[in-house]
DNA sequence: GGTAAGATCAGC
DNA sequence: CTGATCTTACCT
């Protein structure tokens, strides 16, 4: 279950400006998929190391995705412990974007994937659970007071706000 | 064609 | 605080 999300926009000329999105700069090599239409994943790598997944959002030709920031493994602990180290706790499985795509198996080549075709191995199901906090992104150096980070209050997966070393001083930011 | 920064994370 | 080390953007 999904306990942590961040929204990212696109270029300047569309509906949500945002200069921290990949798509910021337009249409190019890695971020095509946001692109796209809504309800595909969208995956990058991140530092060279890790991967991290996003879902697409908006219609298609238009940029905006919701990155998957933490989840909780509610079932295969056994499959996600493997994955990440078998002494690894159980709330810190899938904590961190980086983290999660490694618990859930995801890759590159889950990119552009549909999230909602049965035949996917990766899906997603809509929950009846409400946004209970919101605040701003972790780790982005541009719009960085923006509250566009969303997560389940008091949950244990999720991820501590880390602010980014290159962001402007509080307030500097759009 | 070079270089630096980045939606990160684990280990000192 | 640092290193790992891929991808792109933004220079020259």
């Amino acid at each position: 279950m999904i306990v942590e999300v961040e929204a990212y926009g696109g270029p300047l000329d569309g509906p949500w400006p945002d200069a921290a999105s990949h798509s910021f700069r337009g249409f190019g090599g890695r971020n095509w998929v946001m692109f796209g239409p809504a309800g595909r994943l969208y995956t990058y790598r991140s530092h060279g190391i890790h991967v991290c997944a996003n879902v697409v959002c908006a219609t298609d030709g238009v940029a905006g995705a919701v990155l998957l920031r933490a989840g909780a493994v509610e079932a295969g602990i056994d499959v996600a412990q493997a994955r990440r180290g078998d002494s690894t706790p159980p709330p810190a499985l899938a904590r961190g974007p980086g983290n999660l795509c490694s618990a859930l198996g995801i890759t590159m080549d889950d990119n552009g994937i549909d999230l909602f075709d049965a035949e996917s191995p990766v899906r997603l199901t809509p929950s009846e659970e409400h946004v209970g906090a919101d605040g701003p992104r972790v780790g982005v150096s541009k719009a960085a007071d923006r509250p566009w980070r969303f997560w389940l209050a008091g949950r244990q997966e999720v991820s501590l706000y880390r602010r980014s070393p290159r962001a402007p001083a509080l307030g500097e930011s759009d």
